[in-house]
DNA sequence: CTAGATGCAAAGGTTTTGCAGATTT
DNA sequence: AAATCTGCAAAACCTTTGCATCTAG
């Protein structure tokens, strides 16, 4: 359980293990594929009526985030979110729609070759990428549509 | 000259070329590969003793962006960052240092087909990807290293 | 002349911080 | 008991907005 990985990490770090700490981390395993950044982790926290502090949310997901627990993803809104990190899970990227902001995970095989040649080419030794792709999903697509044949019949 | 380019785009849409559009797309020039935010934009102009109001400054950066003459880029950290956008370009990616955040660009080819493997996939239809990799500049990797030299020997 | 742009200051929203009191180990 | 963590409220940030004034076309 991923509980038990993080008291376990707790105790290498001598921090401690609290009802908090787990509450935020169940929030985000709750979540599943959604992205949450700090603030929506606070709302779900209060909607299950657990009485954190805000100050807390924000200072522990930025913990589980340095534990290796969360992975920080940012898309172009600038807005820091995190999502549960699995063990042994395939890497995967993330397709973002640029209207309504939904995102879908899409597994692919590792760019270890490229992170290769990126050191070799600038010297900086890697340790992760992130790829992401923008467009627009499904929904937003026929949505669009059937604006842009009201607004030709307008004209 | 990008002035003109931004004239002409303005021109289209009716808007107006000032001054103050000017200074802050010649400051994007001037950055070169730097990548700045909005409020180091400012930051830039101020230098130069133009006295341009910070909101002016946030609107044309969103503004240039919409035209098409500077890109978003989000690290990480979360801050929007924006880059001149040069016709003709090779498509680039970027190299983020994570302890001093130093970013070199690195050339690639398009990943075209990979947009289309995920538009069948997902059903999303992609517009544009970007491709980040994370990791240690030069510079970082020897100071770490004397750094945790320095270490061992206090122990 | 007039639609559009700017500057200012105020408002908005998010994240961080200091510190007293509570909790874990 | 001691070190760590939490909650609260204030502070610090960063960005946006409303509005009077100014200006490009």
């Amino acid at each position: 359980m991923k509980c038990d990985q993080l008291r376990t990490e707790l105790k290498k770090r001598n921090q401690r293990m609290t009802a908090q700490r787990d509450i935020v981390l169940k929030s985000f395993i709750e979540a599943e594929t959604d992205h949450l950044s700090a603030d929506e982790a606070y709302r779900k926290v209060m909607e299950k009526n657990c009485r954190i502090s805000k100050a807390t949310v924000y200072r522990t997901v930025e913990l589980l985030a340095g534990l290796g627990l969360l992975r920080r993803i940012v898309f172009r809104d600038g807005i820091i979110r995190y999502e549960l990190v699995k063990k042994g899970e395939h890497h995967h990227h993330h397709v973002v729609c640029n209207r309504c902001g939904s995102v879908v995970e899409f597994p692919l095989d590792n760019l270890d070759d490229l992170e290769e040649l990126v050191r070799e080419k600038t010297g900086y030794t890697i340790e992760d990428h992130q790829l992401k792709f923008y467009g627009l999903c499904p929904k937003c697509q026929s949505e669009k549509k059937t604006q842009n044949n009201r607004d030709s019949e307008t004209k």
